[in-house]
DNA sequence: GGCATTACTAACCGATCGTTCAGTTAGTAT
DNA sequence: ATACTAACTGAACGATCGGTTAGTAATGCC
């Protein structure tokens, strides 16, 4: 049960039970276990132990709920790009830290980050969460491009290419890491970037046959 | 139109029209389009131009449409871990050769397979598929397991975490390969393995510092 | 106590869902 | 022409869908 808080801690006025934010983290993990069109308001309003009707006191639809999450996992991907260390320095340590700023926004965010990567295109929220999506994914890749420039990165593949074999191995974290497992976040982000840097750095292997001679 | 032809390539008996195939392939489109819950028979029964009771003809229900081509994606699968490359010589050759057979069969059969990757477990159908996808990472993870314990892998990651960032990898290519695209499919899969094994191979720049001394 | 604020309800709506049923249609074989 | 085979149809069904409406309920403030 959601208590909903006046900013200063004190108990607000009005009835209590969810609030708008309580009633969307139930959503979205609703959206993420059935999937989003599989999760009927009716379904959601049991898991809240509410009525159906009550969920549209806080929000005006089931797509403005889908919007709310998305908004939030996107502005937190989108952040990433905008941090200092993915805007100074050379192209190669810009994407490394790209890299592990969206490892830790996928830990932080997990669910909302997981509905995100997993919305389909079927309503105009959805398309416009996809159209966010490309226009990181074009950050990113122009970031791949640079580092190839600058010789730090292998460049027999195609940047767009490498971008998108690295985002598929970290996006692959939210179908199967979960919180308080095995793995913590900075092991796992640790671990991710070393499988992800090796492979996209220039070999070494030629370079030590070379020194062997 | 799918003109159904007997096997010696004939005219069978019956009215012409589609058969139980041209239903399923329409079917894995328009599924992984719209996803499986937000396909209404409807939209399915306008693309084939059919009316909706005309596919009941061909398939039971819905559900046996999906259960049908998450079999066909599985059983490519599974295939690939009983070739002889995946079963004879050295952990880390039998790993590259699953992973790189995981990449034709996801290649060749990019539609089913997009459908499985994207299953959530709604439905028994759903979750007997995801088990069978849970047996085969556990096959591919005791491969990792192996590999790790010959000396050939990195062995500073966890072998779940390395068979899931792998896979992660390669599964992402149903996000964004297109046949007939910039990458043919043979050059995809020199690439994906490229860079999923560089990533998980021993590293080898410490190799070149200790022979520069 | 009354008011404002905020959360919640049951009944209802029109539309759509997956499926069934009793037929019709279009071809081949005899 | 008739029988068989296989594909297809419109109407209907019970259930569920997202959403609306006119209320009720529970709190804090004055």
């Amino acid at each position: 049960m959601m208590m909903a808080m006046s900013e200063n801690g004190s108990l607000r006025r009005g009835r209590p039970g969810y609030d708008q934010q309580g009633i969307l983290e139930v959503a979205i993990a609703a959206f993420n276990q059935y999937g989003y069109d599989a999760t009927s308001m009716g379904v959601l309003a049991d898991r809240l132990g509410l009525s159906k009707s009550a969920i549209y006191h806080h929000f005006a639809s089931k797509d403005e709920i889908l919007e709310r999450a998305l908004d939030d996992a996107l502005s937190a991907l989108e952040g990433v790009l905008g941090e200092s260390g993915a805007t100074q320095g050379r192209a190669a340590d810009r994407l490394e830290a790209v890299l592990a700023g969206a490892v830790h926004v996928l830990v932080e965010k997990l669910p909302s980050v997981t509905l995100l990567l997993r919305v389909r295109g079927n309503t105009e929220v959805e398309r416009r969460a996809l159209a966010r999506r490309r226009a990181f994914d074009r950050a990113v890749t122009s970031l791949v491009e640079e580092a190839q420039a600058e010789g730090s990165l292998r460049s027999d593949i195609d940047p767009s290419v490498v971008a998108r074999l690295a985002f598929g191995m970290i996006n692959s974290i939210v179908e199967w890491y979960r919180p308080g497992g095995k793995e913590d976040a900075d092991r796992l982000a640790g671990d991710v970037i070393a499988i992800a840097l090796d492979g996209l750095r220039m070999p070494t292997s030629n370079r030590v046959d070379e020194l062997l001679g």
